[in-house]
DNA sequence: TTGCTCCTCACGTCACGTGAGGTGGC
DNA sequence: TTGCTCCTCACGTCACGTGAGGTGGC
């Protein structure tokens, strides 16, 4: 005849806490071996630890109890193997998405950082690596839209491109030119996405910043023009636009901070 | 002047249920941009669907209301950037969690199908795949030990040699001999891990099964012993047992399935 | 009057964790 | 008597979802 433990010692053996054996055994699905007819106390034997791995085990796969109760009560092999197969392929769908959410904050975390560490005022050329893009489809304007406009319009059908909006948005213009004659009108969005077919090339890029509220630009494209020409550098390729700091890390809208950047080689010589 | 949406609509825009919106405006997380001052009705801008999107982004990324709010109202790009590494980290864990859960659900399943599919009164022999495990440290028996009191020490220190209870144990003997011997006393048990240091080896294995509580091996050692011996088989290398059905899915423990195989090969002609 | 959307308020969910107030045997 | 472990019962948690009962304008 084996001994046996009270809830305290079976706890620690087994490290469920007690409260959870005893809810486990106020709901039917795990109870002691025995009981103490005069204080009620429970009693569990060490084989129970066994058992009770399995609940344990189904329950941090994610099974619910009521699930792990129906399993214990009409013990069938092919009843679990059928509840296994399907928490497969949830926890399948899980990983992908736990991945996702993992791409998203590190692209966050990349944005921010480029914030913290940029002079502001400095207009640069610095070297960028490539990435992969999503470009949605080409924005149309009225009169008097501003960019909110066919922003809103493409919400509204996201779900049709498999846009997943959780990723960073920017705007993108065809030229430098294009951005300095409409600044409030990119003519593409895209998001950073790392499955876009879509890609940024890596080479150097003419980069400068700007505070104001979306597509609010300032006099940014201008200094990035004025740049060019003064060093000779010739840009080529869309200009791309990203919000470092907006709604969730800045309170005043004004104050919102963009990055753009547009690819540039040097003038030859003559 | 851009339009006011109900409730309803910015629900069927964003894809948020209207029961959250009116609760995280409850709980001051994100309100709609204005009210009717007669009936209380709520209005959002078309602009709020972005600022939406970053309270269901970082929702998603696992991120509590509570943590969310604070970063809402103090709203700090390094703040925020402490919230998203601390979260990527967890991320991290979460993720490795999930594929190991994963793997267990897979190892499960394999014994449960190798259960369904097998003819339980049969020996045969199988080629069988390498496979990693973790064995266990050598068992102790003193007089009148089962096989639960080296298990139930182990349970104890189990901590300590990092093994995780979740994955399939089972038993091993040195040699079929042993077995034939002892065959309640496994000299070592082992768990299926895929991170495990050491290997079943891959080859052809002599395979019996039998119904019994652990460690009741009835006759299966005898049974396998003529077989290898009327079919000319030499056993060599480690026995080991597994439990196909058990505790999760046999109620009757005489039921239980255990599945027993050794490593052989065809003994020379003369 | 009927139908519609919206409102507030209260209660339910899930798997516990925490604490209050009490018991039994050394 | 004190200290200890255990007991039961009730309430709190988190982020909503659901439904009851009511309002306002067409």
């Amino acid at each position: 005849m084996s001994s046996l433990y009270p809830i305290r010692e079976f706890s620690k053996l087994t490290g469920v806490n007690s409260a959870t054996l005893r809810y486990w055994d106020e709901i039917g699905i795990f109870s002691p071996i025995t009981r103490d007819p005069y204080n009620n106390y429970r009693y569990y034997s060490i084989e129970q630890v066994l058992a009770l791995n399995f609940v344990t085990t189904l329950s941090e796969l994610g099974i619910s109890l009521k699930t792990i109760s129906d399993l214990r009560k009409d013990r069938d092999p092919e009843a679990l193997l059928k509840v296994l197969e399907a928490r497969e392929r949830e926890l399948d769908m899980e990983l992908r998405e736990l991945r996702m959410r993992s791409s998203i904050i590190h692209l966050r975390q990349e944005l921010i950082r480029t914030g913290l560490k940029v002079d502001e005022t400095q207009i640069s050329v610095q070297f960028m690596d490539e990435k992969a893009l999503k470009i949605w489809p080409r924005n149309e304007y009225h009169e008097g839209d501003n960019f909110v406009d066919p922003l809103s319009a493409f919400i509204h059908y996201s779900g049709d491109y498999y846009v997943n909006l959780s990723f960073p948005v920017g705007g993108c213009w065809d030229s430098l030119d294009d951005f300095v004659e409409q600044p409030s009108r990119p003519q593409n969005f895209f998001s950073i996405d790392p499955v876009g077919i879509n890609k940024r090339e890596e080479g150097e890029y003419l980069v400068g910043y700007t505070r104001g509220y979306y597509a609010e630009m300032g006099d940014l494209p201008q200094r990035l023009a004025a740049y060019a020409k003064e060093n000779n550098l010739i840009p080529y390729g869309p200009l791309y636009t990203m919000y470092l700091y907006e709604e969730i890390c800045m309170q005043d809208k004004s104050q919102y901070l963009a990055q753009s950047f547009v690819a540039v080689k040097k003038a030859s010589r003559y």
